[in-house]
RNA sequence: GGGCUCAUAGCUCAGUUGGUUAGAGCACCGUGUUGAUAACGCGGGGGUCGGUGGUUCAAGUCCACCUGGGCCCA
């Protein structure tokens, strides 16, 4: 080391390389890349061999984009999590997965596929969506690692990879073989043009004009001419109409003119007779809905009866209050129809003709319900009927919007098809899955109440999807339209499937598919022909307890931890317990914990509109991995999770708070070696032991917090401590020893050990939430530079030292800091505003204490040398009170001078030489420096 | 429209079984320092706890209704 030239320089001032800004854009991908290339996963893993294991299993995001911010929320979530339990000594196994079938894929893929002006088969779709879904899933890998997650990405799983596929399969010959699938129909988009099922996502609204029709539907077995009215926009479902629904708690009323009577909904009968010009009419009755219900009436021209049922969705904006039910043309009427076990009734062939079923008139057999330029046949010749008959009321056009065919752009048909069904109340299913949950637990708790309304009330599940992109329901059809459906022969494909992948359903015919089973002797020799249906890809990854914890030798079943948003009530938990049920009578998570969702700065949902990026990486790139690691750990993810440009900004500040604590500590400790310097606790002096029992405090916090999934409060317990106990207090405190005293003063070794201890422990407490600056800070820490041999994310979680007799002294010092606020602070502040003063090292405060008082106690323990320190005053006088009065404090300004070197006033400085005149206590450390 | 849920200073959060003038960090304003300096200290202003009504000696904390937001359905 160079002499020093200036009296400056015979101070220790902190020195380090740690860098006070982060450059985190470009300095954090290297950090990441350098714990792959170390293999810190796998350090990690080996480190707990021996220790308890604690499964988190990944739900699989979808891999059509970028990864959006909440999907980010949810990793960098799992990942503190893991690192949090890692540090704890549990053995932590993650193994990411991926989402890979599903519609919004293959709308993308064949989108493009059809701008190309292509032909392309189902074999050439699922070729294309592959590629896809891979191209997304090496983009979104990339994406997370940058948030500083750790997984053990060599094991990784697809939902779309052989053997999983083939697991799917199991699950579903599971279903089968406990006899809980069966087939019925059920309503969906049609559109006749195409020939095919639509799903929403390929449905496009237009304007549209309906004819608007009131249709009246005589009451049976009562006297006189008492009608109900409904009224409809789609004409031709008339025909496929089985019941009325009414609201069970509106008031209905009589509308009688002439001889005959209407009813119509109370709210609604004004509109009613306008529209059907009646100028001459009375109210006769009034009743509830409910009083309607279970009268019957008769269809207007179709020889069966149509019964009143209550539905709660009847609603008094439109219509008569009074609505037409054809179970097989409508979602709703589906559902009312289940519920009052009507047939889902469905009269039309796959173009949308009228079936000779013989129900269905003469007159409307084979004719088309489509909408073309001059309207539907269908809708033309009910509407004739309807005149013929007098059932009609009133007429005129309607505008509205409409559901059209995305590639046809013809208006669809709702059109119960043949589907897939699990029974939900077969074999108890319903019930057991109930009760499965007991043994759950659910942070927050309301989750429980919510997943188990879900279960309670959800209707049987309907399995079967007219797609391509997904896994095949492997069952064969007769020429007659039977099914074969059969758990042997799902076992059987799935293991030519594990192998080959589902692939194999599209590419091969029957008999390839089929060489080498024996099929039942009913089916021997038939021409058999392939179903067309996938299943729901909710059964894909509800699997993946079964394909990623029991297939895989570091994981365990059940999972400890399932975490995801809180859609996945609805979606992930429950599918997942179903299959779990079925499979191993027992749900596949020990706890369930949901976060809310990302909203704007207004608390409402983030739209394109906003204006604000989506993707995590467009964050990640702007502020770096850790501001936005910081951003999600201190929201209470419990409930929505607002971000805007002001709560980024707040991280940020956050982050360089917590930068510039470790960069003045890591400076503070430059000249420390545990070795060689290091003070042992009991030999430590009070403001020392006082910040370590700041800091068991804060380890009591911090762990507390994490214990409860409550990271927002651990990350303000660690603002709080940065600045309240470090920033203001700790670290302005120990400046003096720290740059003053001679650099092995036992006074400055104590701090420095003390420091250190405090710096290593803030570090691992913040490592689970902010890793890349917590490692590179233990780097700088251990070794001075960038990394070190034995990285953070190796080190356990922090204990509380033990302060035995200290504690006496912490309890002074605290009192005596307690006091500075309270009183000297004001005192030095009065002096300042009267300009007397600048620093408080400028000051000399008096104590005046009232002699019995607590405080009156402590001093009589404590030096003036010591609470000169602690007030960062020149000098303190205490004056005892007469025995009655209250403590108060005076300041003025500190007699003597100044010393150039420690700023101090003192009453008579010394020269040395080269120096010059400094304070007795400089002089004795800078005789040392010959 | 239904189920679940949320609502405390500009922002992020605390607020124990209802009990004295509702707290913290950040931001803001003023100010000091220039030996943590694109940093740090000190001081200050700022909320009637979404609204209304009720229970109670006493409510941010219990009840009802309303308003606004979120998720999931319809």
């Amino acid at each position: 080391m160079n002499a020093p030239e200036k009296l400056k320089d015979t101070l220790n001032l902190p020195k380090t390389d740690f860098p006070m800004r982060a450059n985190a854009v470009v300095r954090e991908p290297a950090r990441m890349k350098h714990w792959e290339e170390s293999g810190i996963y796998a350090k990690m893993q080996k480190k707990n061999l021996d220790g308890p294991s604690f499964v988190l299993h990944d739900g699989p995001p979808f891999t059509n984009g970028d990864v959006h911010v909440g999907t980010a929320l949810n990793k960098i979530l799992k990942d503190s999590i893991l690192r949090y339990k890692n540090a704890r000594g549990f053995l932590t196994p993650y193994l990411p997965g991926w989402d890979c079938h599903g519609l919004p894929i293959e709308h993308k893929v064949t989108k493009k596929l059809r701008a190309s002006k292509k032909e392309f088969d189902s074999v050439q779709l699922r070729q294309e969506c592959e590629e896809f879904s891979k191209s997304y899933i090496e983009t979104q890998r990339a994406q997370f690692k940058r948030l500083g997650v750790l997984a053990d990405w060599e094991k990784e799983y697809r939902t779309m990879d052989p053997g999983y596929e083939a697991e799917i399969l199991r699950t579903f010959a599971d279903f089968v073989e406990q006899g809980l699938v069966y087939r019925s129909k059920k309503p969906v988009y049609w559109s006749i043009p195409c020939q095919t099922a639509l799903a929403e996502a390929e449905i496009e609204y237009y304007d549209h004009i309906s004819p608007s029709i009131y249709v009246r539907f005589k009451v049976q077995g009562e006297e006189g001419n008492a009608y109900l009215v409904i009224w409809t926009t789609t004409p031709w479902t008339l025909p496929a109409n089985l019941a009325v629904a009414v609201h069970p708690r509106e008031s209905y009323c009589e509308v009688k003119t002439g001889d005959v009577s209407y009813w119509i909904a109370q709210p609604r009968v004004d509109e009613f007779c306008k529209e059907c010009g009646f100028s001459d009419y009375s109210i006769g009755e009034t009743c509830n809905g409910s009083d309607l219900a279970g009268k019957v009436t008769r269809h207007p021209f179709i020889d069966r009866d149509s019964p009143v049922v209550s539905a709660e969705y009847v609603t008094m904006d439109t219509g008569t209050g009074c609505v037409h039910i054809a179970p097989g043309h409508g979602l709703d009427d589906y559902l009312t129809g289940l519920e009052h076990g009507l047939e889902i009734y469905c009269p039309l062939d796959d173009g949308g003709k009228y079936l000779d079923d013989g129900q269905i008139p003469q007159e409307l057999v084979g004719l088309s319900v489509l909408e073309k330029a001059d309207g539907s046949k269908a809708n033309h010749a009910v509407l004739e009927i309807l005149n013929t008959t007098g059932s009609l009321i009133a007429q005129k056009e309607y505008h509205h919007q409409y559901p059209h065919c995305w590639r046809s752009k013809s208006p669809v048909i709702f059109r119960a098809m043949d589907q897939w069904f699990v029974s939900l109340d077969k074999e108890d299913l319903r019930a057991r899955c109930m009760d499965g949950l007991k043994d759950v637990s659910f942070t927050p708790e309301w989750g429980r109440n919510r997943i188990h309304g879900f279960l309670e009330s959800r209707p049987d599940w309907c399995i079967s999807r007219q797609r391509s992109w997904g896994v095949p329901i492997p069952v064969f059809f007769d020429e007659d339209g039977n099914a074969l459906l059969d758990f042997g022969l799902i076992k059987f494909l799935s293991e030519k499937i594990s192998v080959e992948g589902c692939n194999l359903w599209f590419s091969q015919t029957p008999e390839e598919l089929l060489d080498g089973y024996e099929l039942p002797d009913a089916w021997k020799g038939k021409k058999l022909i392939k179903g067309q249906d996938t299943l729901d890809v909710w059964i894909d990854s509800g699997c993946s307890h079964k394909a990623v914890l029991r297939r895989n030798e570091e994981t365990s079943w059940p999972a400890d931890l399932y975490l995801e948003g809180s859609d996945q009530h609805r979606g992930w938990f429950q599918s997942s317990l179903w299959t779990s049920i079925v499979s191993s009578q027992a749900a596949p998570y020990r706890r369930i914990l949901t976060h809310g969702f990302v909203v704007n700065g207004e608390g409402k949902k983030i739209s394109k509109s906003d204006g604000k990026p989506q993707t995590a990486d467009s964050y990640v790139t702007k502020y770096g991995a850790d501001v936005l690691r910081l951003w999600v750990c201190s929201e209470d993810f419990r409930r929505d999770i607002p971000l805007s440009d002001e709560i980024l900004d707040q991280a940020v500040r956050a982050y360089r708070t917590l930068r510039n604590t470790l960069r003045f500590q890591l400076g503070a400790i430059h000249d420390f070696s545990q070795k060689e310097h290091g003070v042992e606790v009991e030999e430590m002096s009070p403001v020392d032991l006082w910040a370590l029992s700041k800091t068991n405090e804060l380890i009591r916090e911090v762990t507390d917090a994490c214990e409860k999934y409550e990271f927002h409060r651990a990350i303000q317990s660690i603002n709080r401590f940065c600045s309240g106990i470090l920033s203001s207090t700790y670290h302005d405190v120990i400046k003096d020893r720290l740059y003053t005293l001679d650099v092995n003063d036992p006074l400055r070794r104590s701090t420095q050990s003390a420091l250190l201890m405090v710096f290593e422990c803030l570090i691992k407490l913040i490592g689970p939430f902010t890793p890349y600056i917590a490692d590179e800070a233990w780097a700088f820490g251990q070794s001075g530079g960038e990394y070190c041999e034995d990285a953070l994310s190796l080190q356990n979680w922090p204990q509380e030292k033990v302060l035995g007799s200290g504690e006496i002294a912490v309890s002074d010092i605290q009192n005596l800091l307690d006091f500075k606020d309270s009183h000297v602070n004001e005192a030095l502040e009065s002096l300042r505003v009267k300009k007397e003063i600048g620093q408080s090292l400028d000051a000399e405060v008096e104590l005046h204490i009232f002699g019995d008082s607590k405080l009156g106690e402590i001093l009589k323990r404590r030096s003036l040398v010591e609470l000169a320190e602690l007030f960062i005053v020149s000098s303190v006088v205490v004056k005892n009170l007469p025995s009655e009065g209250t403590n108060y404090v005076t300041a003025q300004h500190a007699p003597g001078t100044r010393c150039p070197r420690s700023w101090r006033w003192v009453p008579e400085l010394v020269y040395v030489e080269p120096w010059g005149e400094v304070s007795p206590r400089c002089a004795e450390v800078l005789a040392k420096f010959g």
